[in-house]
RNA sequence: UCCACGAUAGCUCAAUCGGUAGAGCAUGCGGCUGUUAACCGCAGGGUCGUAGGUUCGAGUCCUACUCGUGGAGCCA
């Protein structure tokens, strides 16, 4: 057998002879031609297998096989305009290595259902694959932003004994002979921790949620970045947001422009995404609603479609900082100069994808983090390590969540938050 | 939890006013030397979500239930 390579190295083998292993992705016939289109993750190859140039085994093998079966098979490197990623394969031999069952998923419309029911299956399909690599790309931005910038990794664990910001529905188990406890909500608290240690820490990792919610936007189990730095405040804390939003974006744009064209995605709207982006004050952001005949009352969150209508008055990311302090966690530092203001910021993605980042500056007086704990009816015992974090060296510090998955939703262009995930966990769902 | 919509062949859907269950894809066989979700011909493939009801007659109308989808609230 010759040198086994893969599709997307094909361009560095014309003229020469090579093997493709894979699985069949579609096959046509014509005559004494059948094209076999082979996929094996990297990409996909027409391969031509014309009855004068093989054995009349090959020949009739290279039409007996279905869909997903995987295969391999050798033949002469060709550049071919016409051919799906320009090159072809001139097939002189092939050989089945396990012919598929009649194969569920066709090159025909299914319906979301059927689709979801087969998620181990749907992933093999061009679009999942396309989703997959920008997903993993995105991934490996992140971790090169932070890494770059001298912020180390810190793992926050995943059990936790309570409701880290006391509001949510969370997982609940049985902890042995210690009582209840809960699948995390956020890592954030425990990053807190990390930044008095290390100065400036990320947290990646998955986080659940319980609530019933059931829109396009929701998993009950996805995966969070929460960066938290000592000594930044809420300014701090936005620029670090869109400097990094920018380099992500960008980074996508510069290597993933293939797997955005099978997304169909219009890429003129992310090439808008660089500094500096638009903040407006959750005042201002009232105001914009109220000019787009919103009757919205100071005070109440904003819903979905309010966030829609806001990020709808700019081309990239909207920040939204100063909302009002009692719609907000415990643990955000009021605004000194007006104490019905939290130093929050929230970062709304364009094109009503919503709310992709959540941030704050952190309450770093120890009287005032007790009193909002109080205020809270959050249980004190459960939260003096917490507390610790303001007795011992007490600092301001900030940081802010980012849902990877809506993150990806959006750069993706993609219309449900479910096929940002490899296998999507829902309120109705929790299978393959 | 609430609101709306849906369930018919393996898949996606159609079936007029209540009157014999249909198509495309997939599968099998045959044809074609350049196909791009190939095309052409033939064939097989149905407990119409479940249980009741109305009717001479129900895929179609009514009731309940089950499952699913979209949205609201809540959130990243």
């Amino acid at each position: 057998m010759l040198k086994h390579v893969y599709i997307n190295k094909l361009s560095q083998h014309v003229g020469e002879e090579v093997t493709l292993k894979g699985w069949l992705y579609n096959k046509r016939a014509s005559g004494k031609l059948k094209f076999l289109i082979l996929r094996d993750g990297s990409g996909y190859c027409q391969c031509v297998v014309f009855k004068g140039n093989v054995s009349e085994e090959v020949f009739e093998l290279s039409g007996s096989f279905s869909q997903e079966s995987s295969f391999q098979v050798t033949g002469k490197v060709k550049e071919e305009a016409r051919s799906v990623g320009g090159y072809e394969l001139d097939v002189t031999d092939l050989k089945i290595i396990s012919s598929a069952e009649e194969y569920p998923i066709t090159p025909k419309d299914h319906g979301i259902e059927f689709l979801i029911d087969h998620r181990h299956l749907w992933l093999r399909s061009k679009r999942q694959v396309a989703i997959m690599k920008i997903r993993h790309r995105i991934v490996k931005a992140i971790r090169d932003f932070f890494d770059s910038r001298d912020f180390t990794l810190m793992d926050p664990p995943i059990i936790t004994p309570n409701a880290c910001e006391g509001t949510s529905t969370l997982f609940e188990m049985d902890y042995f002979d210690l009582g209840k406890a809960y699948l995390t909500q956020s890592g954030q608290l425990y990053g807190e921790a990390g930044a008095m240690a290390l100065g400036k820490i990320y947290t990646f990792g998955p986080t659940f949620r319980a609530e019933k919610s059931k829109t396009r936007r929701h998993l009950t189990e996805f995966w969070m970045i929460e960066p938290e730095m000592a000594f930044y405040e809420l300014e701090d804390n936005m620029d670090l947001a869109e400097e990094f939003l920018e380099y992500v974006v960008q980074s996508v744009l510069k290597d993933k422009q293939e797997e955005l064209e099978v997304l169909g995605r219009d890429t003129s709207k992310l090439e808008c995404v660089k500094r500096p982006f638009p903040r407006v004050s959750y005042d201002e952001a009232v105001e914009i609603l109220k000019k787009n005949g919103v009757d919205f009352e100071w005070g109440n969150d904003f819903g979905g479609g309010d966030e829609t209508i806001i990020s709808n008055e700019f081309d990239r990311p909207v920040m939204v900082h100063r909302y009002p302090s009692a719609i907000k966690a415990f643990y955000m530092k009021r605004d000194p100069e007006r104490d019905e203001v939290a130093l929050a910021v929230d970062v709304l993605a364009p094109e009503g994808y919503g709310e992709i980042i959540g941030g704050s500056q952190r309450e770093d007086n120890m009287d005032l983090l007790l009193e909002r704990i109080k205020e809270h009816d959050l249980p004190q015992d459960f939260f003096e390590w917490y507390l610790d974090l303001r007795r011992y060296g007490s600092v301001p510090h900030s940081g802010f969540g980012l849902g990877l998955e809506r993150l990806i939703t959006w750069i993706c262009g993609i219309e449900h938050i479910r096929e940002a995930i490899p296998f999507p966990r829902m309120i109705y769902r929790n299978t393959p």
